[in-house]
DNA sequence: ACCTGAACACCGTTCAAGT
DNA sequence: ACCTGAACACCGTTCAAGT
């Protein structure tokens, strides 16, 4: 009882695309559909489906899904654009890892790929060679180079994982509203004179109170 | 073919625990489960097999998977165990924060759940309103306080994660030595000069960098 | 060469039934 | 009251086959 095709040509459904599937087209979609859906949502099988295609002959290009996520990396780390170098060693470093910072921001899952999947794309190393420069310029020494490299770099990860989380007030929480605040007064205190929270710029403001801490 | 129970008693494999089935049992278990095989074993059908128990028993006494990783969750944060309270802030807010880190750092499966899954444990509270009433007791103001807060959590979470996905040394890493060293000088020269790479401990000298750029 | 349907070995969770 | 087998609606991935 179901319609007959009244088409002649296969009732495949149209592709967005032209000419055969290619690795491009995966990762665009891929882009797509994380964006819009999230990571949780892009399944090998959703995938294929927003291709307009089986779901193996994705195969036919990506080895596996890992593949693909790191493919999505490279997209993301090509997005960090610094802006021209600075002399300013402390000028320069704050413009660079806003930059890196701004478009892990931009794209949130891929922060949490990064650390959860041991997975990093090359294309950041030469913003990283920009921060190194810009500390050893600094007058720092190679060892102090390398903690405060770390130092910023574990400030930024922790910054964004946890800003994706609480979009918008970590104080709002149930977990600290639902406590009593007789229980924790050192904490209540602060809280409750801060009704508004905390700036939503406070990236920029605490990376500045790192560097206080790191350079001379 | 198969041989039959030559056993009166019915066959279930004896199970390691006396009584019922119960909450506690369940999260001792999936504790063990995740220390020895990871977060990614423990599904709900390994954690009934562990417990000799039907995949389904499970459920009647834990909601669903969600509910067991908070559970676990508190667990470890019922392990932070800090010192007794010191009077001086910066003393103070060193102990508390290494104790959590400690913690963490123990149980490295708790910090990828704590960031990505919005889980958080009640039972951390109190550790938090130390930090805060040490920092509040350094003379920094209510703003401040919660600024500092957010850098030296955010700094230890992403120190945790980090650290999880690269245990030893975070230069031996395949990205960074197959790079071409002469088109990232800054970054190879430090590289070049850190045979052994960053100290074990560098969370404990970059809390006090964190400190010393927070605190007069 | 390129794409695909069916199948395999898994998931978390629901349901209706067993004791 | 407590536990369970079968089933549902999913996964990523392999295989052998289609055009």
């Amino acid at each position: 009882m179901t319609i007959p095709d009244p088409s002649p040509t296969p009732r495949r459904r149209q592709r967005r695309y032209e000419g055969p599937l290619n690795r491009a087209i995966i990762v665009d979609t891929a882009m797509v559909i994380v964006r819009e859906e999230g990571l949780d949502a892009l399944t090998m099988r959703r995938l294929a489906a927003g291709l307009r295609v089986a779901p193996m002959s994705v195969y036919r290009h990506i080895d596996d899904r890992q593949t693909l996520l790191l493919a999505m990396l490279d997209r993301v780390a090509d997005g960090v654009r610094p802006p021209p170098i600075a002399a300013d060693p402390r000028a320069e470093i704050t413009a660079v890892i806003t930059a890196i910072h701004d478009a892990l921001h931009d794209d949130p899952w891929a922060i949490g790929l990064l650390v959860a999947n041991k997975l990093a794309s090359p294309k950041i190393l030469p913003a990283v060679n920009r921060i190194y420069t810009a500390l050893t310029n600094s007058g720092l020494a190679p060892r102090d180079v390398s903690m405060a490299y770390m130092l910023i770099w574990h400030y930024t990860v922790g910054e964004l994982l946890d800003r994706h989380h609480t979009p918008v007030d970590p104080f709002s929480r149930s977990m600290v509203r639902a406590a009593d605040p007789a229980e924790y007064p050192g904490l209540m205190t602060v809280v409750a004179q801060l009704p508004e929270g905390p700036p939503s710029d406070y990236f920029a403001e605490n990376l500045q109170r790192i560097l206080d801490g790191v350079m001379r």
